[in-house]
RNA sequence: GUCCCCAUCGUCCAGAGGCCUAGGACGUAGCCCUUUCAAGGCUAAAACACGGGUUCGAAUCCCGUUGGGGACGCCA
């Protein structure tokens, strides 16, 4: 009890890291970082065929990313390694012979190719299947034959009678019994462990006390219970959470989209958005609080707060933690990772790169921008007429907002108020002011120049308030675009608005 | 088919016998703010799967039905 608590993420290098076991990951993580306790990373890639290093590479960056770090495991090492179950054959060969000895498990000769035809003949007939012990049966020297043959054969692990239970943390006592189990294989006959077998000798040898993990092993868990036991280990406490579904209420799979953590990485979401939406999948803190930062994540969370039900992943939900978690950045940091994305465009330049004004200035443009962005590409999107040298108007809204007559007059009045202001008093307030001044004087809504205005300076409809947006732009750009804007109306002389 | 699990607004959750006229959030609709679009604020529509119990009292406990999911591999 006043152990330190171990756990572990231990997923299998067939594919890249998923959206539900990042999840699980997680909740390994919190819970370590929660009580001080120790998170562990194991690669399970004892099915040779399937697994690869590129696999592995990814689910390591992927965690990485999410800034989900591990005390032991592959890179960093620790006590208890190999981290990877290919580099600890030896273990499972030693814990199979101990089990044979011991009585608890057996050779089985019987054939894959044969025991897939019988099951799939029962299971035709609606039957069920469990493995019919022919081998417990055989008898000495039938076995020996076999042997000698040199006929491949697997160890099979020999289910006691009786009933097995185990409490878990978020289902409670699960309780079932034995004769619904059959004698599972242990060991393939190429020497390979299966998994049931890995997992627990790992986990022993890890002496891991906590193992949280998607609910699809709640019924393998018995079989689990059941090695410890032979093994003469004490179970570690488990809790199964429950499972990620797509729209269609079917478990999230590559129909649905984006499943991987590097697809929601390549759309531009926040790691500590996605942590925070995959935290509430499935786990509440109990009261109304939405939005967490990774600290207090970790220290709100529990193992009673994962619920029961599997949950559907709602993608709109996740944008809308995107833009929180964007809000709570510093506009410093958002300029950081802006910066590939504004190289992309074109609009980095050097001097943003260092402290000083330049940089000053941009931090003062993303701050303008922030409460209205839900993704990062969409700083470059908005920021564009701010940071880019000259602008082009959108034929919209030319349509929209430059076609009411007059206007060339307008705004070169307003045009000679802006110059008549100098560089300090060049900020919102004073350019309000002097532009409903204008407005006033010519009798006109203030509006309509304002529209006409933004057209001026952004070549757009949308943009951020019109006000702060010029004093970000500066004196001399506004008084530039202001003439633009002039000779356009000139040249596109707009009479009556008769289309 | 067998075993196991689950069941509150469209979605994610709160609710651990009276505080529930069922609360919050996303999304949706409307209003306010306003120079546009957002953001923000306010308001609205929206759920305890069904049937039996237990109890003075049930979203909460029990049983059943229905529905959903998972596991039944020499995959993990």
């Amino acid at each position: 009890m006043a152990l330190t608590p171990r756990l572990r993420f231990a997923p299998s290098p067939t594919g890249f890291l998923h959206i539900g076991g990042a999840r699980t990951a997680l909740f390994n993580w919190l819970y370590a970082r929660r009580h001080g306790g120790v998170f562990v990373l194991r690669v399970e890639d004892t099915d040779i065929r399937r697994s690869s290093d590129d696999s592995v590479a990814g689910i390591l960056d992927g965690l990485r990313w999410l800034g989900i770090d591990w005390d032991e495991g592959p890179g960093v090492g620790g006590p208890h390694g190999p981290y990877f179950q290919s580099a600890r054959l030896a273990n499972y060969r030693v814990a199979v012979n101990r089990l044979v000895a011991s009585g608890h498990a057996y050779p089985c000769f019987c054939q894959p190719e044969d025991l897939k035809e019988r099951r799939e003949a029962a299971q035709a007939e609606g039957a069920g299947w469990l493995y019919d012990r022919a081998c417990l049966d055989r008898g000495e020297k039938a076995l020996a034959r076999l042997k000698d043959a040199g006929v491949p054969h697997a160890i099979r692990f020999k289910v006691p009678e009786g009933r097995t239970q185990f409490k878990d943390c978020v289902r409670g006592l699960i309780d079932i019994d034995n004769t619904t189990i059959e004698d599972f294989v242990i060991l393939r006959s190429d020497g390979h462990p299966t998994y049931h077998l890995s997992v627990v000798v790992d986990d022993v040898d890890m002496a891991i006390t906590h193992v949280v993990r998607g609910d699809d092993h709640t019924s393998n868990t018995p079989k689990h219970i059941l090695l410890y036991g032979a093994l003469g280990a004490a179970p570690p406490q488990f809790a199964h959470v429950p499972l990620i579904f797509g729209p269609d209420k079917k478990r999230l799979s590559k129909r649905h989209g984006a499943t991987s953590v590097t697809d929601y990485r390549q759309r531009g979401y926040q790691p500590d958005a996605l942590i925070n939406f995959l935290a509430l999948l499935g786990w509440s803190p109990g009261g109304d609080r939405e939005v967490f930062t990774r600290t207090s994540l970790v220290q709100a969370f529990t193992l009673e707060g994962i619920g029961g039900g599997n949950a559907v992943f709602d993608q709109g939900k996740l944008e809308w933690f995107n833009g929180q978690h964007i809000g709570l950045m510093s506009a410093e940091a958002v300029v950081d990772e802006a910066q590939p994305l504004l190289e992309q465009a074109g609009l980095w330049r050097e001097a943003y790169a260092t402290a000083g004004g330049p940089r000053a200035w941009l931090v003062k443009v993303i701050e303008l921008l922030k409460s209205r962005v839900r993704f990062l590409a969409e700083f470059v999107e908005y920021a564009q007429p701010l940071l880019a040298g000259e602008v082009t108007y959108e034929s919209e809204a030319v349509k929209q907002r430059l076609s009411s007559a007059g206007l060339g007059g307008h705004v070169a009045a307003l045009r000679e108020a802006y110059a008549a202001l100098d560089q300090d008093q060049f900020e919102a307030r004073s350019l309000e002011h002097s532009l409903r001044t204008v407005a006033d004087a010519r009798s006109i809504k203030a509006g309509v120049l304002i529209h006409a205005t933004r057209v001026g300076m952004t070549g757009r409809t949308v943009s951020p308030g019109l006000f702060e947006m010029v004093e970000l732009i500066g004196r001399d750009r506004t008084l530039s675009r202001l003439k633009a804007l002039e000779q356009f109306l000139a040249e596109h002389r707009p009479t009556e608005p008769t289309p």
